[in-house]
DNA sequence: CATGCAACCTCACGTCGCGTGAGGTGCAAG
DNA sequence: CTTGCACCTCACGCGACGTGAGGTTGCATG
């Protein structure tokens, strides 16, 4: 029909509202190449032949700053998406193990109150990992159990909280790091270890041989401690010495 | 050993940073119960319980939001964490439907050069569903094709985006809302079916019949129409009526 | 020609969970 | 007295818009 568009025609057909196209227009993601009179947007036809690749790349998940990317700077559009892809699978990988920590909770949570106390809520978070108990005890003897504790009553909640939760957690992240080729000398990666360090040497009270014993029970067994599944766990026998390596580095550089 | 503890003290041990203390201060997540000397933050212990409670829940993937309501107003736990769940699972359906659209260009994509252009793109997401047009075929006859491909010259690029993307889109929101329980007065389920018929009569640029025809291709073989697998499409059937309902609502109320 | 109204325009704040300064105060050690 | 550290309070920034507020323009009608 016309060759001119106005934006409210423009968003009728497009589905998006007005102020969207606004948007897209401050941030020169689409921006109408003239204006007309009292300096209304006109969009022309190539205006929308690009609106629509726009609408295309976006139905594929893609930043707004990534699309413009794509169509203003050039990048090869096969290296975006292979990029998305990754950028899935690790959100997919993320939500997958939340959606399981929190089922794992819900299923065993028939006692669950009314009401939300500390321990109540750690408990069943515990319950999700029975097996790290026993493993423990084959590597623990009494004599640090009983450091552990004493320990323990020194930080109060803060123990069960970082046993159950944190630890494992870091674990995993350095896993992460270390799959994506990470070196031991990461930031992130000496980052986490520190914290390993911090958290350990804070358990066992300044005893040295409770938190070495920990750390080969988790050397020795890291599915049964971190409550993953032996699939996921089992690669994290390379995580042992890596996690070996960042602490010398670590404690090398202070 | 004390029973005060100061921001940077707590976040030390918690791993959090000051800043963040600062923010569940400001949203009334974690407010220290006094102030001391120069109106510097004092944590008791009791504070600290809170703050693992806190922690715990957040691990979960709870927004603070969400974790303030728990401890203050008393919201029951089961139900904000079946809720989570419920939230949990349908965003990670969401990314992997996305990620399969990805993969399938990425995967076809071999011919995708290093440009980004809207044919380009749009044939690659044209072929991940061969079935349709074969579909199409037995619906709609030679006029009504001549019909739509009239409609398709005066929306010029657009109807590539709406035939591939936007309808199949539309298609599956309806759905979703249909199987969380929605009617068909539902406001949400009204937008998208007004504009599904839009879309329609302006496909077939004002003739009726073909809209219809299509509609009815949709309504026998929504898979492959959709491109989604058979069994995703299936219980589809009982859409169409669905939507028959909702825009004769809509129909009524003009 | 005046009026009404729809469509357009430009700010500008709110969302969520903080990171990251900027700029000021208080307190102990050298 | 100065240095330095830990603390304090603003306040902007992120992403992709929604949601007004308040002013201007264009077209149709009286």
């Amino acid at each position: 029909m016309r060759d001119r568009w106005t934006v409210g025609e423009v968003a009728a057909t497009s589905g998006l509202t007005v102020r969207t196209l606004h948007h897209w227009d401050e941030i020169g993601i689409l921006s109408p190449q003239n204006r007309g009179a009292g300096g209304r947007r006109e969009y022309t036809e190539s205006d929308l032949g690009r609106l629509y690749v726009v609408l295309t790349l976006r139905q594929l998940g893609l930043s707004l700053e990534s699309i413009r990317a794509c169509l203003d700077a050039g990048l090869d559009p096969r290296r975006v998406l292979t990029d998305q892809l990754d950028h899935l699978d690790h959100a997919i990988a993320d939500l997958s193990r939340l959606r399981e920590r929190v089922a794992t909770i819900v299923e065993a949570g028939g006692e669950l109150t009314g009401k939300v106390d500390p321990a109540g809520m750690l408990t069943l978070m515990r319950g999700a990992r029975a097996g790290a108990g026993e493993v423990l005890d084959r590597h623990v003897s009494k004599d640090h159990r009983a450091q552990l504790a004493s320990g323990a009553a020194t930080v109060g909640p803060a123990l069960a909280y970082v046993l159950e939760i944190e630890w494992p957690e870091l674990y995993r992240r350095v896993e992460e790091l270390r799959v994506a080729g990470a070196r031991p000398d990461d930031p992130q990666v000496q980052k986490s270890v520190a914290r390993m360090d911090q958290l350990s040497t804070w358990l066992n009270a300044g005893g040295e041989e409770a938190g070495a014993a920990v750390r080969s029970a988790w050397r020795d067994d890291p599915a049964s401690m971190s409550g993953e599944p032996e699939q996921v766990a089992a690669p994290w026998r390379y995580l042992a010495q890596f996690v070996d390596e960042a602490r010398a580095l670590l404690r090398g550089e202070c």
